[in-house]
DNA sequence: ACACTCACG
DNA sequence: ACGTACGTGAGTGTA
């Protein structure tokens, strides 16, 4: 048996890497009296983060306590692969960090579904997340196990990572090949794998005292483990790439960012994402740039290049101005090099043998509890043309169904603030009441028009995201007069937002500048930026929504349908025989009261490709 | 590493 | 005293 022994918080902790069947049964044993105990902290080393690549190998599976730790070598195989699973079938409880990522790896490559692992699963990170959602970005400690530990547990806790990528460098190896590469029986791999379980059976207990500390709710880490759950659900089916069309549309792009890089390239910019050469250029051309970013440089962005180009921002001819070709030439060749970048090509990459995309689903990516999509970014695919999102599509046989909340953050900013006109609007309005254009109403009378309905629908946004006269005027293209009239209209229609704004204001200094959501969700507020509690609030409170709406779905046999949820909207690809049947379902389980408001949902039935339900048809 | 830009809700 | 749009992920250029 290798033994490596090092200190944590003052006490000595061992790590065990058994080399035989005799050690393995030691382990075995160990693990026996450890579920009796209590839960086993349990963590994978891979060959890297793609789990569904064909090169995704697991390495080494780690189980311990808070002073023990047993890396088993999975990659040797034979008994080390059945002691390991048997463990993994028969402990009653395990702690993992980040579990999703883990419960992956050991589904798909050890056996052990996730459906028979997540039941038995407590996540640190869910727990951290919920004790402080800050990211290190924003002042917080994040969600990473390293930190967390330096910050809870050991003050020198070891960058595993960190640490490993110079042990890479030492042997001749890099960042992206290291984990895959490094000999399994490297002290330090060793090491840190088995640390890696010590810190997260120690964070448990911390992370669990300090939840109830702080009076968060059982039923809220309870509800965070079950989203976990069905988001890796999702991410375990992936969706179909349409790979032939993926590859023809990557091409199209490339030929169209060169081609107009070749126009830039004749006025004197090199690369277009170079705001510096194209300041020269168009300076040079005798164009004055007024626009300043937040650092003081010359602005080149998108609206300043369509209104040089003479469009507006749906790049429809305005008449006003002579189009300048170069401003024209770099905004179409900039367009054409992300969406091919960034969508086509990362599809064309995280592909997988089978031709599906495995997005990694981040349950609780911001403060707000919101969730975000990496690896391909799928909430942010372009909406205002097709293309992209045809490249996705639903399984053979099956349509894309996609359902939408109806106006929920507005609809929650009435129930949380109590607003009395927006509540009456919403009970009486019925599923299709237009918030934005009651409010249109309410302020200019039954004359009210569609430009109306806009300028209304944001400065109500406004609202609810703190926006101030000018941001809202340069947002909604109207006046700073015409905003300044409709903010104090919308003030008089709407006296509760202001109200429940300082109220949640003042509750959270009071309570060291956190916010508490309704389901108990705690969100610290920079103190220089208190006024974004009204976002906080309302944001979160729509996660919820969608987190219980998928818990709903699942419940309604759902499950397997799903395939990713989006802020307001639940993705499905169903059979298209019973689509109608699957719609009427998803609406049901994102139909709610929330304190006497509807939270109504509508579902839209497309084609096979994603693409069909933002305009063409295939 | 940071600034800037751009894609979404 | 006053006013501040919120939340993400990702690519490229520059220092």
């Amino acid at each position: 048996m290798r033994v490596y022994r090092h200190r944590v918080a003052g006490d000595s902790v061992a790590i065990r890497v058994p080399q035989t069947t005799e050690e393995l049964d030691q382990f075995t044993a160990w693990a026996q009296r450890a579920t009796v105990r209590g839960a086993i902290a349990l963590d994978t080393e891979t060959s890297g983060l793609d789990v569904f690549s064909d090169g995704f190998c697991l390495r080494t599976i780690q189980f311990g306590d808070a002073s023990e730790a047993w890396v088993i070598h999975w990659e040797r195989g034979g008994h080390f692969r059945r002691a390991a699973a048997q463990v993994l079938r028969k402990a009653r409880r395990f702690l993992i960090h980040n579990a999703a990522f883990d419960w992956l790896v050991l589904d798909r490559h050890a056996g052990i579904a996730l459906e028979d692992l997540a039941p038995r699963t407590r996540d640190t990170r869910v727990m951290a997340a919920l004790v402080d959602p800050r990211q290190p970005q924003e002042g917080g400690i994040g969600t990473a196990l390293k930190p967390l530990s330096a910050y809870y547990v050991d003050r020198t806790a070891p960058d595993a990572q960190g640490d490993l990528t110079s042990v890479f460098r030492s042997l001749g190896l890099t960042k992206a090949n290291g984990f895959a590469r490094i000999p399994l029986d490297h002290p330090l791999l060793n090491l840190y794998a088995g640390l890696d379980v010590i810190f997260t059976a120690r964070l448990a207990p911390i992370l669990s005292a300090a939840l109830d500390r702080l009076g968060v709710r059982e039923r809220l880490v309870d509800y965070e483990h079950e989203i976990s759950r069905i988001c890796a659900h999702m991410q375990r089916r992936g969706l179909i790439l349409d790979v032939p069309f993926t590859h023809e549309l990557n091409a199209a792009l490339r030929e169209d960012a060169q081609e107009y890089a070749g126009i830039a390239a004749r006025y004197g910019v090199e690369s277009v994402n170079s705001n510096k050469q194209i300041t020269e250029a168009l300076t040079g051309m005798g164009e004055t740039l007024t626009e300043r970013t937040a650092g003081g440089a010359v602005k080149i962005d998108k609206a300043v290049l369509l209104a040089l180009a003479d469009m507006d921002l749906q790049w429809k001819r305005l008449g006003v101005r002579t189009p300048n070709p170069l401003a024209e030439a770099i905004l179409k060749s900039k367009r054409a090099g992300k969406w091919r970048s960034t969508y086509a090509e990362t599809f064309l990459e995280t592909v997988d043998s089978s031709g599906r995309v495995h997005p990694f689903i981040n349950s609780m990516a911001a403060r707000t509890g919101r969730m975000s999509v990496t690896r391909p970014a799928l909430q942010t695919l372009p909406s205002s043309d097709q293309m992209i999102r045809r490249c996705l599509l639903a399984d053979e046989g099956h349509v894309m169904v996609s359902t939408d909340f109806q106006a929920v953050e507005m609809r929650v900013l009435a129930a949380l603030a109590d607003v009395r006109r927006m509540k009456e609007g919403f009970q009486s309005g019925g599923r299709d009441f237009d918030i934005h254009m009651f409010t249109a109403q309410l302020i200019k009378g039954e004359e009210a028009t569609e430009k109306d309905r806009k300028l209304y629908k944001g400065a109500g946004f406004g609202k609810v995201y703190g926006g101030g006269i000018s941001t809202l005027a340069r947002q909604t293209g109207a006046s700073e007069d015409e905003i300044r009239r409709a903010v104090t209209a919308y003030d008089h229609a709407f006296p509760e937002i202001r109200r429940a704004s300082a109220r949640w204001q003042r509750e959270a200094r009071a309570t060291g500048m956190v916010t508490v959501s309704a389901t108990g969700r705690r969100m610290p507020l920079d103190r220089d930026r208190a006024y974004a509690v009204v976002n906080y609030q309302c944001q979160s409170a729509a996660r919820d929504l969608l987190g219980q709406a998928l818990i709903n779905a699942e419940s309604a046999g759902l499950l397997d349908a799903m395939r990713l949820p989006i802020h307001d909207e639940i993705l499905a690809s169903v059979p298209e025989r019973e689509a109608k049947d699957y719609a009427r379902e998803f609406e049901r389980a994102m139909t709610f009261d929330l304190f006497g408001v509807p939270i109504v949902a509508e579902a839209e039935i497309g084609k096979r490709s994603w693409g069909s339900l933002y305009g063409a048809t295939y």
